[in-house]
DNA sequence: GTTTTTAATCGTAATATTGCGATAAATAAA
DNA sequence: TTTATTTATCGCAATATTACGATTAAAAAC
């Protein structure tokens, strides 16, 4: 991208398009309904098998996914329980609650929409 | 990405990482943001104004908002109005809080978290 | 102590994204 | 018609992401 420019941005701008970019994939998104699914536990390797790809790819978006705090895995012998942290779960949803109830129903312009 | 999987997950699961990908930018986050403060219309020049940005980079941005139905702009003489399509919002953001809702207060096992 | 099991990391290749300047296209203004 | 104005697209470079196999690391089982 050249040079990013992300830093041009406000804060909280960042920290949104941050959490979206988390969830930005088919896999990622997938992790997360099979722990929603799994009564939310459950180790690193039932979550490879579920997914159509490597343990190493799979490593790496679970890796995304804590980085923006949605999850952690605690280690537990040879084996990783991941589970969602279900406070930062619900700060995010109510970033995005928060964003998209910006659009007022009276925020239609008569000009395009 | 060697070659993407992308096709091995769910539509519903795609759909979703989709989305969240258009918004996993703060440029069209930043979009976002400005037409909801500009009453939810304004034309390309001035998002373009408004961004740290080249025109062409902030046109692509907007094409990629397009993409997934979130905007459209309407061609009015050599300008450009653009505005968010209210109905795919409130798709949007009812995707988002359907998801966000899969998480149970209950959902919380002894073995991690 | 050796071997197995499990998950993270490394190295690498393929592909996608981001960003810009230059150019094109289309309408408006002169 | 010619000249501006406005936005999309093209071509390119820099960087990021995705994916895999191989390797490493750490604990468990033997």
């Amino acid at each position: 991208m050249g040079i990013t420019k992300k830093d041009k941005f406000d804060s909280k701008t960042i920290a949104l398009a941050d959490i979206a970019k988390a969830l930005g994939h088919p896999a990622r998104i997938a992790i997360l309904q099979y722990l929603l699914k799994t009564n939310n536990s459950c180790v690193c390797g039932d979550i490879v098998e579920a997914l159509p790809l490597a343990q190493s790819t799979v490593s790496q978006h679970l890796k995304e996914l804590k980085k923006v705090g949605i999850l952690h895995g605690d280690v537990d012998g040879t084996s990783v329980c991941y589970c969602i942290n279900p406070i930062v779960w619900k700060e995010i949803q109510n970033s995005f609650d928060l964003f998209f109830n910006l659009l007022k129903d009276s925020s239609c312009n008569t000009n395009c929409c």
